[in-house]
DNA sequence: CGCATCCCCTGCCTGC
DNA sequence: TGCAGGCAGGGGATGC
């Protein structure tokens, strides 16, 4: 998308998660995409306009880069007809020929337009927590986030508003390789002068080496998710308790069994044995 | 305010 | 084979 322009964008209904705003074709129109970028789960991308278009992809949302679906002809070359497919959303078509298409069955994601300087103080980023793989998450960041929290820790490490960017599988995992439970209060991590306690000295780095080696990875693929070429990741494959209820547990001198739990409404996978 | 529950939606899997 | 029920990577709304 960088560098082209947005020639005409297709919308084949009028809402995702949330109704489109009402000029959305009309503000993309002939803009120039000048960068993307993200923040968060939100993927962002710069027009020439001011304006960000600002784009989640839920559970089930992807994009892929397709030729025009009417055929097309510019510059000379011909792109090839492109089919529609089931739960296909959205078609940007580029100054390129090319077509950018969103499609996502469960229609958990969403788009809007926020002007870029309205951005940080928009209600969708005002409250959206640290970057987890940026210079500010660290033991003592992590000591004042829990402190005096009676939510499970499971539940505080889920929220995007404290640390953006841990999802249900990556929180599972990385309570795993820190020893620590889920259910355990958050403040129960957090000494009385403010520091966090030996257990959960390792967290902030545990969190970093969890996000890292999944990237490296590409990414856990349960069902949809793929990396811009097509293939799979496999992270997944390397998972010590999501999705692993009744294995035993791997961690070294463990002889505990993963146990699935529900917690605020989503399955928390952990060993009762090794994680305390 | 903090926390828990329910819900949005479609598709897939399991068990009967 | 068909059907009901449960579950899924996220997060907003509501209610206590």
């Amino acid at each position: 998308m960088t560098g082209n322009s947005i020639v005409r964008t297709e919308l084949r209904r009028k809402d995702l998660r949330f109704p489109f705003p009402p000029d959305f074709s009309e503000r993309l129109a002939g803009r120039r995409v000048e960068a993307l970028g993200r923040r968060a789960k939100y993927l962002l991308a710069d027009l020439d306009s001011g304006d960000v278009l600002v784009m989640h992809l839920g559970m089930s949302g992807s994009f892929r880069v397709a030729g025009a679906n009417s055929g097309d002809v510019r510059q000379g070359f011909h792109y090839p007809r492109s089919k529609i497919e089931a739960h296909d959303h959205v078609r940007f078509h580029l100054s390129d020929g090319q077509s950018i298409v969103y499609n996502d069955p469960r229609r958990f994601g969403f788009m809007d337009i926020v002007r870029r300087s309205d951005l940080h103080a928009h209600k969708l980023f005002a409250n959206v927590g640290i970057e987890p793989l940026g210079n500010e998450l660290d033991d003592e960041f992590l000591a004042g986030a829990f402190r005096g929290k009676k939510a499970p820790l499971k539940a505080v490490l889920l929220d995007q508003r404290i640390i953006a960017g841990l999802g249900n599988i990556y929180v599972c995992e990385t309570l795993h390789r820190a020893g620590l439970s889920p259910r355990r209060a958050a403040g129960t991590l957090v000494r009385k002068e403010g520091r966090l306690s030996s257990r959960a000295c390792k967290l902030a780095a545990t969190i970093r080496s969890v996000l890292e080696d999944a990237i490296a990875a590409g990414g856990s693929t349960l069902r949809d998710h793929r990396l811009t070429d097509g293939s799979l990741g496999y992270f997944q494959h390397t998972f010590r308790v999501y999705d692993q209820e009744g294995e035993p547990c791997q961690a070294p001198g463990c002889t505990g069994t993963i146990r699935r739990i529900v917690q605020s409404g989503r399955s928390t996978f952990f060993c009762g044995s090794c994680q305390k």
